[in-house]
DNA sequence: CGCAGCGTTGATATGGATCAACAGAAGTGG
DNA sequence: CCACTTCTGTTGATCCATATCAACGCTGCG
C-alpha cells in the first residue's frame, strides 16, 4: 500500500526531470506519510500556519481564494507530482486554501527536512526552483487570460493548457481527457458566471474546438484553438522537479 | 557613479531580509555592471533566449504581456531592489517582457554564478525561493482581484499593495505616494478599459478613499478601503532577498 | 506653429452578470 | 425501495456594468 520513492509510477512519467540516486534517496527518506482527501474537502486552508507540505500522487486538486461576498476564485488546477504548501514552509503562512476534486492521495513530506535540502542537495534545490518559475509562467499567463481574454479564449486556453500538463503524465490522450470539473469549478476558474459558462462551451462547440459531453472533453480543432486563444506550449518538463 | 552592494542604499530599508558578510560579498562580485533605461525603453522581451539578470537599482519598471490584437495585460510594477530575468536563467526563455516606466537603473548579475549560489549558499539560495514564494502569493491575489473584484475595488488592491512595498523602501509616506504611471499603465494593470479607469478614479475619489492628482497619490481613508478592497498586508519582509 | 500623447468626459452598444426556472441525476432518509 | 431533497447542467429574460468610440483641451516637444 504504501509507495515507495524508487518505485513510484509517477516518476515514469515524460512530465519530471530525472534524478541522482541519492537526490531520490533524500526525497524518499523526506517522506513522512500518505493521506488520502474525498471529493469537497480541503486539504489545506488559507491562513493555517501549520499546515505541512505534500505532493499530490493522485487525483486533482485546486488552489483557491475567497471574498468575503462568498465568491471564490480557482488558482490553480493541481496534477498528480504536484507539490503544495511549501509557502507554509518558507513564509509561515498560506495565502490560498486547497481542495480535492475528487478523490486524492498525497505523500505527506516532512518540512523540517526542506533546510536540509537547501545544504545537501544544491543541484535538487536549483530544480526545485526551477520549477517554481515555471509555475510563476504559468501564473502570468493566467493573469493575461483573465485580464485580458474573452470567457471563450479563457476557457480554451485553459482546456489546452490542462491538455498538455496531462499528456506529459501519460493521463490524457492526444484528443481528450475525463474532466472531473463541474459548471461552477470551471467558472470559478475563469472567472466569469455560471451560465457564461454554458455560454461559452456551447461556444467552443460551434466553433468545432471541443466539445465537453458527461465529463469527458473531446478536441476537435487544437490548432484552430491553439491560435484563438494564443496558447503558448509549456517549458521543457526537465524543469519540472517531482519531490 | 559605479555603486559598491556594501555600501548599496537599497540595502538600508526595511524590506528586504539582512545578509550575512560572505552572502554580500557573493553577491557584490556577481555583479557585472549597471545600465541606464530611459522611460518607455524595454529591458527585455518576450520570448528572448538572450536576456540576463538584472536588479532594479532606482526608477520604477513593469513586467508585461501581449496579445496578438495589441492588448496589454501589465502583470507587476517591479521596484527598486526586484530582481528580474531569473526566468530566464532557469528555464532558458522569459516569457513576458519588461519595460521601464521611469528612468530605470539596474545592476546586471553575471548569470552564470547562480549555479554557484546553490552550492556555496545554501542559506542565500533558500532566501531567495522564499522572495519567489512571496511574489507567488501576491500573483495569487491578483488572479483574484481579476478574476472576481469590481474595478475600483481592482484599483484600490493595486494602489494599497503599492504603498505597503513602497513605504517598506522607504520611498512613500503613511498617506501617500508619488505614481509614475499613466491611465494607460493603471488601465493595463487592473484589466479595464482607460475610460472605467476615469471612472473609478472619480468613484475613489467620491468614496473618500484616496485621489490621484497630478501624479500625486493621497489616501484619506484606508482602513475603509483596505475593507472594501479586501486587501492582505503582505508577508515579512525579511522573507525577501535583494541580490 | 503644429503635432502627438495624455487626461478627461460623454454617448452608445453590448457582453456578461444576475435572476429565474426546470429537468435529470444523485444522494439521503424513512 | 421509494419519496424527498439537493445538486448540477441547461436555457432563457432582463438589466447593468463596462467596452467601445468619439471628441476636446491641455501639455510638452520637435
Amino acid at each position: 500500500m504504501f509507495i515507495d520513492c524508487f518505485h513510484c509510477p509517477l516518476r515514469a512519467a515524460v512530465a519530471f526531470r530525472p534524478m541522482a540516486p541519492d537526490e531520490l534517496e533524500f526525497v524518499r527518506r523526506t517522506k513522512s506519510g500518505e493521506r488520502h482527501y474525498p471529493p469537497q474537502t480541503d486539504i489545506m486552508i488559507e491562513g493555517d500556519p501549520h499546515t505541512g507540505t505534500c505532493t499530490i500522487f493522485s487525483g486533482w486538486a485546486f488552489r483557491y481564494k475567497m471574498l468575503n461576498n462568498g465568491s471564490r476564485q480557482i488558482l490553480d488546477v493541481m496534477l498528480p507530482g504536484d507539490l503544495m504548501g511549501l509557502q507554509s514552509v518558507m513564509t509561515g503562512r498560506i495565502r490560498h486554501s486547497v481542495q480535492a476534486m475528487t478523490n486524492v492521495r498525497v505523500c505527506n513530506l516532512d518540512t523540517a527536512r526542506f533546510n536540509d535540502l537547501f545544504k545537501i542537495h544544491p543541484s535538487l534545490s536549483q530544480a526545485l526552483m526551477a520549477t517554481l518559475l515555471v509555475e510563476e509562467q504559468r501564473a502570468d499567463a493566467r493573469l493575461l487570460m483573465l485580464g485580458r481574454q474573452r470567457p471563450t479564449e479563457r476557457l480554451g486556453y485553459f482546456l489546452l493548457e490542462l491538455r498538455e500538463r496531462l499528456l506529459r503524465r501519460g493521463e490524457s490522450a492526444d484528443d481528450g481527457y475525463s474532466l472531473p470539473m463541474n459548471y461552477t469549478h470551471l467558472s470559478d476558474t475563469i472567472g466569469t458566471s455560471r451560465s457564461q459558462l454554458g455560454l461559452s462551451l456551447r461556444e467552443m462547440q460551434e466553433r468545432k474546438w471541443a466539445s465537453l459531453i458527461g465529463g469527458r472533453l473531446t478536441f476537435l480543432d487544437i490548432p484552430a484553438m491553439k491560435q484563438s486563444c494564443e496558447y503558448a506550449h509549456l517549458p521543457d518538463p526537465a524543469l519540472r522537479t517531482l519531490i
